[in-house]
DNA sequence: TCCGTTGGTGGAACGCGTTCCATAATATTT
DNA sequence: AAATATTATGGAACGCGTTCCACCAACGGA
């Protein structure tokens, strides 16, 4: 493989020149451009992008951390990161943690190897302290990780609250409600909280499941469902993330109930998923190509000195009404 | 950032000997070995791993091209690549090149800037040439990509005799077919071939539906079955991918049909998705978690120096009956 | 005592592109 | 004509870890 040096001595000129012609950077003559040019065709040469970032100390690759990337809302998530970093010339590395413990860990080291710049992380097993002590970028989707790293989340609280409101409002007595893992604290638990608290407030009685940690596959989806089938089975209306959604409605239909005659669902997330059912379903949509815009852009605001107490982005969410409710 | 001669100066030793040490290679008396280790602790050393890839001439990385990772397909060939990778110490760069027609070129273009140690794509959209001449690790998934380029695909020849000859046993006189886009040459495409073949020699009426190339979103999936049943609505069969034969079902739903008294779907993949749908899907499961596995272990062995010509793994199909067709 | 091994260590050279400094030839101002 | 600015170029030092070679000590055997 050929190196500077060589096109260099092949264009008789010094590798200084050269690496100002590729760079663009001070004075090359018109003459030793076309020299070093076809010096460069002649050798094939392409820079070694190693030699540039060790001495740049960068790579411009960003790590994105996901439990499970086949999931729908992360691959949704991941999809727009990546066209994303790819706008501003940064690749995406991406990292599943669901299969080992330490992976996470392992991944988050890459930021002192210099093999990442950055890092956005939906993912969160470690404890505070070792994210404290790391001190370069981070951005954590939907995570708490300490005062220093910015988090970007949807409005859960308010997402929570429109799915009661739209239960309420079609008349539903007895609810199902999957709530994620309360073993860490998370903003997108804000939404079992709010769900709970206008229910309440409605005197509506609430089933509550909760599911496992770090749990995304539909195996386990399917299981939940049947399990809380299982325990009783006149709810009138589901709450649950999208994936969960579709396999309670499935189980409605098995139980040859109506949708939404019988029992209402609003699905949370609103990913592809739930727009492949017959009937659609009513969703609570997260912003997900925002969340990662702002993802990004947080990021980028870290690469680039900036440094964030306590930041934390809060955006929108809405309802999708499709046919799994009424009047919404 | 402390590097490897701060090191070595407090714990007054030659950087030689604290590189044999961070490698465990060469001779280092026990006695330096503590010194060497409290002088790490102190600095907080972490070696820079730039450095090391610019002597090795490897990063480790792999690239790997899907045309969009939202696809259940890929999704799932994606996490079981990555998880595959980490088995053997490599990280995995993605990239999505739906969004630019020349994302595919710059990717290609990292193995010689020396980003990535190699590639695996499930991606083609530059000519054959292009490919040729890189000569470096690539693996294709389902692509022909020039000689030098070994592939890893399914029977897909072998999964189109078993989808048609499933429909034909269930009786199916006028069947729906959906082909990818035969603007490539593609190793999938066998499987539209040996199931058109199939229902000919069976006086079986098909009506074949060409899809766009590279359009894997569920928009156009919905749009692609909703024109479909838009031409004709007396199919008693129906044969296409995973997400697209969920839009079908939801279509047939809609027609007050049913499923599969009146009409018989098989799907081709059998991604996650197959399974949430009631009934399920009858599928013909791709060997998601092989063709990953097999890609790895080739990239590996490329890398390793080895090469190949006309190489071609093809991995075996398997019927996965669900309530979509009977006596399968 | 001499020689060969094994244990142990320091440091220069290397990988490769970037940047800065020194040098020099023109070109533009006064 | 002298002083200053602009254009142009070469090459050493650098970034940081790895490897190889030179070198020394200690020990066993001849």
């Amino acid at each position: 493989m050929a190196g500077i040096k060589d096109v260099a001595k092949k264009a008789q000129v010094g590798v200084g020149t050269v690496s100002r012609m590729i760079n663009d950077s001070g004075y090359v003559s018109e003459e030793t451009r076309k020299k070093i040019e076809i010096a460069m065709k002649e050798l094939n040469y392409t820079p070694n992008e190693l030699a540039r970032n060790l001495y740049h100390k960068r790579t411009g690759i960003i790590a994105v951390l996901v439990p499970n990337i086949t999931s729908p809302f992360f691959a949704e998530f991941v999809n727009h990161v990546e066209a994303e970093l790819y706008k501003y010339g940064y690749k995406m590395m991406l990292c599943n943690t669901e299969k080992e413990n330490n992976a996470e860990a392992e991944y988050l080291d890459m930021l002192n190897r210099h093999i990442v710049d950055g890092i956005i992380t939906g993912v969160h097993s470690l404890n505070v302290e070792t994210y404290e002590k790391i001190n370069k970028p981070i951005v954590a989707l939907d995570r708490y990780l300490g005062e220093d790293i910015p988090v970007v989340t949807a409005n859960h609280k308010e997402g929570g609250r429109l799915a009661a409101e739209l239960l309420v409002k079609n008349g539903c007595r007895n609810v199902l409600h999957f709530t994620g893992s309360t073993e860490i604290s998370s903003p997108y638990l804000e939404r079992h909280f709010e769900f709970e608290r206008v229910m309440r407030n409605h005197g509506i009685n609430v089933f509550t499941y909760q599911l496992r940690l770090n749990r995304f596959d539909v195996e386990y989806y399917r299981e939940a469902a049947k399990d809380a089938f299982s325990k009783s089975a006149d709810y009138d209306g589901i709450f649950a993330v999208d994936e969960l959604a579709v396999e309670c409605m499935n189980e409605v239909i098995r139980s040859k109930k109506r949708v939404p005659e019988d029992i209402k669902i609003v699905a949370y997330d609103g990913t592809f998923i739930a727009d492949m059912t017959e009937p659609r379903l009513t969703v609570i949509a997260q912003p997900i190509d925002s969340l990662a815009k702002e993802s990004v852009r947080l990021l980028r605001d870290l690469m680039n000195g900036k440094s964030f107490k306590n930041k934390q982005i809060i955006l929108d969410v809405q309802i999708r009404s499709g046919g799994t409710t009424f009047n919404s």
